[in-house]
RNA sequence: UGCCCGAUAGUAUAAUGGUAGUACGUCAGAUUUUGGUUCUGAUUGUCUUGGUUCGAAUCCAGGUCGGGCAACCA
C-alpha cells in the first residue's frame, strides 16, 4: 500500500557503498557551528542526516564545529540540541571539534613533520595579496622554504601565546598555483587569545574549518559527510588533508541548500533581525528558526514531513512557503481540537429567544476523529458575539452569510433568520437581529430547513477575551535576496497584527501552553509559550484555513 | 575573462537508453452543520544547437542561462 518512494541521490551513493562493501555500516553527522539558531534550512540537513542512518541501520553524530571562539557560546549549544529533540532525533554521540583539539594539533605537527606545512610570517593582507586571483596564480611565501625544525619550533611558540593575534598562522604546503583558491597554501591555525566557551583559555590557536572539520569527521569515523553545495570547491582540501596525514576516509557530499520564499534563511541575516530589535528575538513566531516554528505552532512531525517531501538535489532551489503551509494542516487538520473565536465581533440579538434563559449545547472536539474526539460544552443565550465580517447589509452575490432576511446555521447550535439590524451614529452596523428557528437544534433538528452557511459564534454572557496574534510572511518580495537595496527593506509591515480583545469560548481557559486548536473557520492556533500569563491568553495563529470565499474576492 | 557545479510543468521532485510520472499550486465539479476536510476531473514541462542510436530528459560536443570560489568565518 505504501508504495516505493524512488532514492534520492544520497541514498543511492549510500546503497551504491553498501552493495561495494565500500563500507559495512555508514555514519554520518550533523555539525552545526554553535553561533546561532537552527533554522528550517537545518532541519532540511538534519533530517538527511538522521534519516539516512535510520534507513540504512548507521549511525548519526551531533558534533558543533565549534573551532571559532569570537562567536560562539553555551547558549546556542543548547538551544541546538534542544531544536534537534524537539525534532524527533536522538544523536550516537555527542562531539565538540574542541575536544579533538589536541589530536588536531598532533596531526598539525604530523603534516609539519612530512614538510607539508610551514609557519607563515606575512600578515592577512599581505597573504591575501600574494595568493593571487582566480585567473592569476599566486606568489609563494618566502616562509615556505623554512626548515621542519623551525616550522616545529614557531608552531610550538605560536601554541605557547608567545605571538600575538595576526602575527604567525601555520599553513599547509599544497599549490600557489592550484586553479583551485582553496588549495593555494590554506590556513591551519590562526592565533586568536579569546576565551572559548568549552576550552576556555587553554588554547590560543585554534584551527580553521577546512583542516578541523575533515578530520573530526575522520577522527569520528563518519563514512558519508554530507554539506551543502558551497563546499563543494573544498573537497580537494578535504581529501588532500586525509590523503597526506592517511586518517579515515572520510568522504564529503553536497545537496542545495533549502530556500523559502518570503524569508530569508542566513544565519548572519536572522542575526541582523534579531539584533536591531525587527523581531522578538530568535524564536519570533514569524521567524524561519526551529525555535520560531516551533512558538508559532509548526509540530516536528509537519516539519519532517515537509523536508522529506522537498527532496534533495544539487540544484538551486526556492521552495514556495505554500508547501510549509499545507504540511502544518495536514498534520493540525487530523490532531486539533475545533473551538470557537471571534476576532471582530458584533452582536447577534436572537429577538425570540427569551430574556434570561440559556441552555447548554454540545460542540464536537474534531469531525476528522474517531467519535468526533468527543464533545465541550457550548453555553447558548439570547445575545451572542459574532464575527463583523459575516454580516453584509446588502449581500454581494454568492454570500451565504448572514445578509437581511438570510437564514444561516449558528455551529452546533440553532438556524436564525437575518430580521433586521442596528447601526451606530457612525453607520457602522453594532447589533444583528435575528429570529431563531427551535426545531432546528443541532442533532435533532426537524425544520426540513437547509441552509448553505454556518458561521461560528459565542455566547456574550460566557466569552472570555484574549489576545490572538495574527502572523503573516515576514518579506512581501519572494526572495528579499533579489530586490534592489537592502533586503530589510521588503519586510511586510503587517506580518504581525495583534487582536487585543478577541472574544473566545469559555473552554479555552484550560488551555495549556504549545496547546494547538483550529479556531472554526479562522485558522489554526496555538497558546503562545512566551507571552501568555495567569491574567491574559495570548494565542498566534499558526496558518489560516484554506478560504475559497478569500480567494473568490480576489478575482 | 580562470576553476567547479547545475538546468524536467508556476514550485519542488521522479523516470538510471524504451509510454515524461508524483506532490504542492491553479481551475472546474461532487460531498460537507467550518466557503475547512474529503473525493473526482482538468491544467501546464525535458534550456538550445548538433551528434551517437532502431530509439535520447538520460550518452557525447558546442552554445545559452543560473549558482559557487580569491575570510586569520563556518
Amino acid at each position: 500500500m505504501s508504495e516505493e518512494r524512488s532514492l534520492n541521490f544520497l541514498e543511492e551513493i549510500v546503497e551504491a557503498d553498501l552493495a561495494s562493501a565500500k563500507h559495512t555500516i555508514i555514519h554520518t553527522r550533523f555539525p552545526p557551528e554553535p553561533n546561532g539558531y537552527l533554522h528550517i534550512g537545518h532541519a532540511k540537513s538534519i533530517c538527511l542526516n538522521f534519516g539516512l542512518a535510520d534507513k540504512y541501520g548507521g549511525k548519526t553524530n551531533l558534533r558543533f564545529d565549534d573551532t571559532n571562539p569570537v562567536t560562539e557560546d553555551t547558549e546556542y549549544v543548547e538551544s541546538i540540541k534542544a531544536d534537534v529533540r524537539w525534532l524527533g532525533f536522538d544523536w550516537e554521540e555527542e562531539h565538540y571539534a574542541s575536544d579533538y583539539f589536541d589530536q588536531l594539533y598532533t596531526l598539525a605537527v604530523d603534516l609539519i613533520n612530512k614538510g607539508l606545512a610551514y609557519v607563515e610570517d606575512m600578515s592577512a593582507e599581505e597573504i591575501a595579496a600574494s595568493k593571487g586571483t582566480p585567473t592569476e596564480p599566486g606568489k609563494e611565501s618566502p616562509a615556505r622554504s623554512r626548515t621542519i625544525e623551525e616550522n616545529l619550533r614557531l608552531f610550538t611558540a605560536m601554541k605557547n601565546g608567545e605571538y600575538n593575534d595576526g602575527e604567525k598562522v601555520l599553513r599547509a604546503k599544497v599549490d600557489m598555483a592550484s586553479p583551485n583558491m582553496h588549495m593555494r597554501d590554506p590556513i591551519m591555525y590562526r592565533i586568536k587569545k579569546t576565551n572559548h566557551h568549552r576550552t576556555g583559555d587553554t588554547w590560543c590557536i585554534y584551527p580553521m574549518y577546512d583542516f578541523a572539520h575533515g578530520q573530526s569527521d575522520s577522527i569520528e569515523n563518519i563514512t558519508h559527510s554530507i554539506c551543502t553545495l558551497e563546499f563543494e570547491v573544498h573537497r580537494p582540501l578535504y581529501n588532500w588533508y586525509i590523503e597526506q596525514l592517511n586518517t579515515f576516509p572520510s568522504t564529503q557530499f553536497e545537496f542545495a541548500r533549502l530556500n523559502l520564499t518570503y524569508t530569508v534563511m542566513s544565519k548572519r541575516k536572522l542575526l541582523q533581525l534579531v539584533q536591531e530589535n525587527l523581531v522578538d528575538g530568535w524564536d519570533d513566531p514569524r521567524m524561519p528558526t526551529i525555535s520560531g516554528l516551533r512558538r508559532r505552532g509548526f509540530t516536528p512531525a509537519s516539519i519532517r514531513n515537509f523536508c522529506e517531501k522537498i527532496g534533495v538535489q544539487r540544484r538551486e532551489n526556492i521552495i514556495d512557503f505554500g508547501l510549509l503551509e499545507f504540511c502544518i494542516r495536514e498534520d493540525l487538520n487530523k490532531t486539533a481540537n475545533r473551538r470557537m473565536v471571534v476576532l471582530d465581533p458584533i452582536k447577534l440579538i436572537i429577538t425570540n429567544y427569551p430574556e434570561g434563559k440559556s441552555e447548554i449545547l454540545k460542540g464536537e472536539n474534531n469531525p476528522e476523529m474517531e467519535d468526533n474526539g468527543g464533545y465541550r460544552d457550548l453555553p447558548f443565550s439570547r445575545e451572542l458575539w459574532i464575527e463583523s465580517e459575516d454580516f453584509q447589509e446588502v449581500p454581494q452575490k454568492k454570500w451565504f452569510r448572514l445578509a437581511p432576511d438570510m437564514k444561516v446555521r449558528l455551529k452546533s447550535a440553532y438556524i436564525v433568520q437575518c430580521t433586521g439590524f442596528n447601526k451606530d451614529a457612525q453607520g457602522k452596523v453594532t447589533e444583528v437581529l435575528c429570529e431563531y428557528i427551535p426545531e432546528s437544534k443541532s442533532g435533532s433538528d426537524t425544520s426540513g430547513i437547509n441552509v448553505k452557511g454556518t458561521i461560528h459564534w459565542i455566547s456574550a454572557d460566557s466569552a472570555l477575551n484574549a489576545e490572538v496574534r495574527l502572523y503573516d510572511r515576514l518579506f512581501n518580495a519572494e526572495n528579499p535576496l533579489d530586490e534592489e537595496g537592502d533586503f530589510k527593506s521588503n519586510m511586510n509591515p503587517n506580518s504581525l497584527v495583534i487582536i487585543p480583545q478577541a472574544k473566545i469560548e469559555p473552554d479555552l481557559k484550560h488551555a495549556l501552553p504549545g496547546d494547538q486548536f483550529q479556531f472554526i473557520r479562522k485558522g489554526y492556533f496555538c497558546l503562545d509559550p512566551k507571552f501568555t500569563t495567569a491574567e491574559k491568553l495570548v494565542f498566534n495563529r499558526t496558518v489560516t484555513l484554506k478560504d475559497a470565499w478569500a480567494k473568490m474576492g480576489e478575482k
